[in-house]
DNA sequence: GCCGTTTTCGGCCCGACTGTTTTCAGTCG
């Protein structure tokens, strides 16, 4: 049994759960910390455990002797006595409860000790019945926000975020190319289109002989379910809540196969009219040239381009593939070129230990080296956002000079790599800024956001954040609708009167690339794209490791056809500075 | 429960907001 490290941070935040139930003070925090360290770790607990034992998880910070033994206990045994304790006393569905905006702890315990309230079902039961407005504590409000919540987390039908999920599927693909005779496995499916969210995962593989390929799927450890086991088609459910599918094919039919499993279904439908009309069929083994009801000749299929081609078009990228117009552009030959993945050269957005980050600016620095950037711009919160340690005026100033060191620094060692000042500044109530203008006028990028008031009406929240655009220092508005994937809507703006605003002040808008925020939606840079607003993608890194999301912002600025002309961090630098307020 | 140092135990991020109260508990970030 493999424990993975989300799991590991799921129980230590429900033993936090349990104790801040119980008002025991200090402790919960402790726990949690453990748990958000551990949630953006990149190396496996498992590893670490294997390689250091108890000794290397105690020199994780945050985690002492008592934590490092919880952790211990879970990895080698797949529980851990403590919460299975605490949980006796209330047993509920922590997971999903908390889930529910606006529950915490405290509220589940009164409303399991009052009412009996266990998870979401009984929650909803007790919210429409009425029966929750009469528990102390809650009234007629509580209750209507209670079943918004439950709604929303429906709505989100259950489907993952990908960019969370993803390391697990990725994990997979890399055992099963361990095989011996398999020649390629790929992920498909809404995952290869880039999709924010996945109901389940798709593994098509190229392999001689299928049988060790099923044998070895279905036998995982991270397996808790055999849905189906066949020659070249098995289904499984693993431990962290998701369905994989696998597919085994022939070389020759590759192509067809990855097309068909790629979808979206609505352009393979499209795509399979198409052929039909050319006197050709087209299947997940194929395209074939028609004589009568019968297949004359296959006339592509080991390649996706060979298949576009024959039906007398160019490859569309995997991400286009949505029916939305992309097939009459292929025909055309007048398919926009997307951004590629390694095409942005800075990351607009990090927050380093100078506010809510988890890592210094020489932190990122190495790390965005590393990885081939060629500048970050360094953007800790502002003041108003006491929570996050933001920076006032005078802390800004201190830490452009810290930079203006880092620099110096990376000039006399001939590194070629530039550290820019910047800022994400608060947004306040009236759409004026948390930050003196005469500071952030000094500063290279001045990104503005949104943190508070996310109730504000339509026309008030649209009219607070144009105002922020009219100030002459803001050159990108971060993360522009607030949204968190499956926790949190937007909040209520105008984006048609936002992009226009956007465009008229020639401010950029962020495609944030954090997984479970994607802010802008995929239909909105399409909008900025069609309109020529220019976009940002930017990691909002709280720690170097955060870096690596730059993938998924990419991936929807391609889904919203965006090309590196439209993405200002993908520009040489001095270029972009030149475009900026 | 952890950390840092005052090297053995005291301090731990805390202000805003909401909905419930009528002075505040709980949640969020």
């Amino acid at each position: 049994m493999r424990i993975t490290n989300a799991e590991i941070a799921q129980l230590l935040s429900e033993i936090a759960e349990y104790l801040e139930m119980d008002d025991v003070p200090f402790k919960p925090r402790a726990y949690q910390k453990v748990a958000d360290v551990i949630e953006s770790l990149d190396e496996e607990i498992v590893e670490i455990y294997k390689k250091g034992g108890l000794k290397a998880i105690g020199a994780i910070p945050g985690v002492g002797i008592s934590i490092a033994k919880t952790i211990e206990e879970y990895v080698t045994t797949g529980r851990v006595a403590y919460h299975e304790e605490l949980k006796k006393k209330i047993p509920v569905d922590l997971r999903s409860l908390t889930a529910v905006e606006g529950l915490g702890p405290k509220k589940i315990k009164k409303l399991y000790k009052q009412i009996g309230i266990k998870n979401l079902q009984d929650l909803e039961v007790a919210a429409t019945s009425g029966k929750l407005a009469e528990v102390e504590g809650f009234g007629v409000k509580s209750a209507e926000n209670i079943l918004k919540g439950i709604e929303f987390l429906k709505t989100s039908g259950g489907r993952l975020i990908l960019g969370d999920t993803f390391p697990a599927i990725a994990h997979i693909k890399e055992e099963l190319e361990k095989i011996k005779g398999v020649e390629r496995v790929d992920i498909v499916g809404s995952a290869r289109r880039k999709r924010e969210t996945v109901g389940d995962f798709d593994l098509l593989v190229i392999a001689k002989d299928s049988q060790p390929v099923m044998d070895f799927f279905v036998q995982m450890d991270e397996v808790v379910h055999v849905y189906a086991q066949g020659e070249t088609k098995s289904s499984v459910r693993i431990r962290s809540g998701v369905d994989v599918d696998i597919r085994v094919v022939s070389k020759e039919s590759y192509g067809a196969a990855l097309l068909y499993f790629t979808g979206s279904k609505a352009h393979n439908v499209t795509l399979r009219q198409l052929a039909i009309k050319k006197g050709l069929k087209l299947n997940e083994y194929g395209l074939y040239r028609m004589k009568g009801n019968k297949e004359e000749k296959m006339v592509a299929g080991d390649t996706e381009e060979g298949i576009y081609n024959m039906l007398g078009m160019t490859y569309i990228e995997p991400e286009m593939r949505e029916d939305m117009g992309e097939v009459d552009l292929a025909q055309n030959h007048r398919l926009p070129t997307l951004i590629e993945y390694d095409a942005i050269r800075g990351d607009l957005q990090i927050q380093t230990n100078w506010s809510d980050g988890s890592n210094t600016i020489e932190e990122y620095v190495d790390a965005a080296m590393q990885m081939g950037l060629e500048y970050i711009v360094i953007t800790d919160h502002t003041k108003r956002l006491t929570v996050a340690n933001g920076l006032d005026e005078q802390r800004l100033l201190e830490q452009m000079k810290a930079i203006d060191a880092v620099n110096a620094k990376l000039k006399k060692e001939g590194k070629r790599f530039a550290v820019l000042k910047g800022s994400e500044v608060d947004i306040l109530k009236d759409g004026s800024l948390d930050i003196a203008d005469e500071v952030l006028r000094q500063l290279d990028v001045v990104g503005a956001s949104v943190h508070s008031y996310f109730n504000l009406s339509r026309e008030l929240q649209t009219k607070r954040i144009i105002a922020a655009m009219e100030n002459p220092n803001v050159d990108i508005i971060f993360h522009p609708t607030g949204r968190v994937i499956n926790r949190r809507p937007a909040y209520d703006v105008d984006m048609d009167a936002i992009i226009d605003a956007a465009k008229r002040t020639k401010t950029i808008l962020e495609i944030n690339a954090f997984p479970d925020r994607l802010d802008l939606k995929e239909e909105y840079v399409r909008k900025c794209v069609q309109k020529g607003v220019l976009l940002s993608i930017d990691t909002d890194a709280h720690s170097i490791n955060h870096l690596q999301f730059l993938v998924w912002g990419i991936g929807q600025a391609r889904r919203g056809w965006a090309e590196q002309s439209n993405i200002v961090n993908a520009w040489p630098v001095e270029k972009m500075k030149k475009m900026l307020k």
